[in-house]
RNA sequence: GGCCAAGUAGUUCAGUUGGUUAGAAUGCCAGCCUGUCACGCUGGAGGUCGUCAGUUCGAGCCUGAUCUUGGUCGCCA
């Protein structure tokens, strides 16, 4: 076995204030540049790269242990940083050099099958089944590390409010609302499964019974759905309860942290109270619930302008109670040609657009995809309700609202990415407040919870909820990133009997009710204090502060599109036995 | 499950109207080289063009099917 040198730095953080001093370093080959008699080696750790020197006055065998050094081979190197007569301004480390005088040869190394740079642009599978040779990245380890200081900052934070960090179970019982859950089989009983946690939620909420007060934790939470880039089965959450709190006092802390995070690790100071929408402005401004800020493109109902048009499409669909709304895209007429405008009409079908009217503002008139049907004046009376000018395009869809709002909200995002709207160095946060309690599923016409079943109904619409359910607002809040839902949460249900009447109005059976959630019911009963909570999605927190276009480069070890683990192969097929055990058939 | 895109050397890609032995860069191997840092120079090795079928005198290229990967819609209380 070969000696291990005791490490005194690391290559990434030498400067010129170190000169002259003997320093060991441990790491990886990223670079041998051989120029006969004189030797450079780049050496890399999870800081960065230097530079080692071996030249005409390194010992004989020490060069030649030097010039048989490859790409990715372990090392540790003894020196001393020199000054360089050539400096490189690209790295950190670029004004000084180690010059070495002892080298030891840990392993050697194959060929790696992906490059180890950061632009590497490499297949994504090749990087996610030779992971830790994609980690080795400089790049990868600065997001490693950078993830590792927000969850830092994030216990420290909550910590100094008296939060509790507690570990709820990862073996729980299955609820078949919402999401997929991930099934384990139980040995000992026979037939029946646990469920993997798609969040902590009722046991945060017993333990607020159970007089914890103030719990967070830092936890693990399972999905088995579709897979996006900003979506893995499996992801990690800031989950947070408190007691004797409203919604007011959740979102005081949360913007606490959010300050603090954004001062700390970014050097961004961010003006709080943040801006809060109601959910119904949201939808009605942006067509989203999520809405991104960072650029206009509002939408605008036109229901009135066009009432009396001549325009079938728009008139009929009034008539059957949809919505005919629009988005004036500033500048858009002159940068989207008319086969963008194509392109992007049958992007909006995906959302349900059946069509995707334009209007142009140009210098030399106003002209549009309907000219027959609508007069100058016409359209110019719609480009006012935008206040168009001279360059811009009008967008209008018709349909019912939910398609209105779908569409126009992915065609102002899409307009801005297109046209370079998205800095993605700006941050606007914003809330989205007041919920609706229900939506219609879109299956069976049923109701179903918006946020979750144990969140509060705004308490003075208690009466509405046997009337029309569906205006009812509860006291949920999403907090918005750059248009990327960051995280929500809700003031919970504390009265046994709203609970029982939101289980009844979302059609569970009282047997369904007891078999489910039993439990939280019971535990309602016994003194229960006012609580209220939200969760904090960290894997799209550290990808939208560090800029990266999926959260795959901020997990370590990711699943790929079909929910696999390229590393280690899972899932796999287990042996008979296994399945015997479990009392488990496969075909 | 639907839609879109991609699949050619270890890697990233090019490949004309279907026409000789499929190219480049980089990486790899060998030799030379004292200030490189994308080192340089010389030489070399490296390919089931995702798979299968079809059209054709002839297919990397055309047709069909299929597999894989990414994005997205549905889905994500």
């Amino acid at each position: 076995m070969s000696e291990i040198l005791r490490r005194t730095s690391m290559c990434g953080d030498l400067r010129i204030s170190d000169v002259n001093k003997e320093v060991t370093l441990n790491g990886w080959v990223a670079k041998q540049r051989n120029l006969g008699s004189l030797i450079f080696i780049d050496l890399r750790d999870k800081t960065g790269i230097c530079q080692v020197v071996f030249d005409d006055n390194t010992p004989k065998e020490l060069f030649e242990l030097a010039a048989k050094l490859r790409t990715e081979y372990t090392v540790g190197i003894k020196g001393v940083v020199r000054e360089r007569s050539s400096k490189n301004t690209d790295i950190p480390t670029g004004e000084v050099e180690i010059v070495a005088n002892k080298l030891v040869l840990y392993s050697e190394a194959e060929t790696p099958p992906i490059y180890i740079k950061d632009d590497d642009n490499v297949d994504e599978m090749l990087r996610l089944k030779y992971r830790y040779l994609d980690l080795r990245k400089t790049k990868m380890q600065r997001n490693l590390t950078f993830r590792h200081k927000v969850t830092t900052l994030t216990r420290n934070y909550f910590d100094s409010c008296g939060f509790t960090e507690v570990e709820t179970p990862i073996l729980i019982s299955s609820t078949p609302e919402g999401a997929r859950d991930y099934l384990v089989p139980s040995r000992v009983h026979k037939g029946e499964f646990y469920a993997l946690p798609q969040s902590p939620q009722l046991f945060k909420q017993l333990l607020m019974i159970g007089g914890t007060d103030r719990y967070m934790q830092i936890a693990k939470c399972f999905r088995d759905e579709d897979l996006r880039a900003d979506r893995q089965p499996e992801f990690t959450q800031i989950d947070l309860e408190m007691s004797f709190v409203n919604q007011d006092m959740v979102i005081e802390i949360l913007e606490g942290y959010l300050k603090k995070l954004f001062n700390d690790l970014m050097g961004i100071q961010i003006q709080t109270p943040i801006m809060r929408m109601t959910w119904d402005e949201a939808m009605e401004r942006y067509g989203s619930d999520k809405p991104d800020l960072r650029f206009g493109f509002e939408l605008k109902k036109l229901n009135d302008t066009v009432k009396n048009c001549n325009f079938k499409v728009f008139t009929d669909c009034l008539a059957n109670k949809g919505d005919v709304r629009g988005i004036c895209v500033t500048g858009g007429s002159d940068f989207f040609s008319r086969k963008d405008i194509d392109k992007l009409t049958e992007m909006t079908r995906d959302y349900g657009a059946k069509g995707l009217v334009w209007i142009r503002f140009n210098a030399d008139g106003v002209t549009s995809s309907v000219n027959k049907f609508f007069t100058q004046e016409e359209l110019c009376e719609i480009g006012k309700v935008f206040d168009a000018k001279t360059g811009d395009i009008v967008f209008i869809v018709s349909d019912k609202a939910k398609v209105t709002y779908d569409s126009l909200g992915f065609l102002r995002r899409e307009c801005a990415k297109r046209m370079g709207l998205l800095n993605d160095k700006e941050y606007k946060l914003l809330w989205v407040v007041d919920f609706p309690m229900f939506e219609e599923s879109e299956e069976d016409g049923s109701l179903k919870a918006m946020h979750h079943p144990f969140t509060c109904p705004k308490l003075d619409q208690l009466n509405l909820l046997d009337v029309d359910p569906l205006l009812v607002r509860a006291d949920a809040y999403d907090i918005v990133l750059n248009g990327v839902e960051l995280g929500g949460g809700s003031v919970r249900i504390h009265d046994k009997n709203i609970q029982a009447k939101m289980f009844e109005i979302l059609g569970l059976t009282k047997e369904q009710c007891e078999e489910r959630f039993g439990f939280l019911i019971e535990a309602l009963k016994y003194g229960t204090p006012p609580h209220a909570g939200l969760a904090l999605g960290l894997d799209r927190l550290v990808m939208l502060l560090l800029g990266e276009p999926t959260i795959k480069e901020v997990i370590a070890f990711p699943k790929n599109q079909n929910a696999e683990c390229l590393v280690s192969c899972a899932p796999s097929v287990v042996e008979t036995v296994q399945l015997d055990e479990l009392g488990i058939k496969v075909k």
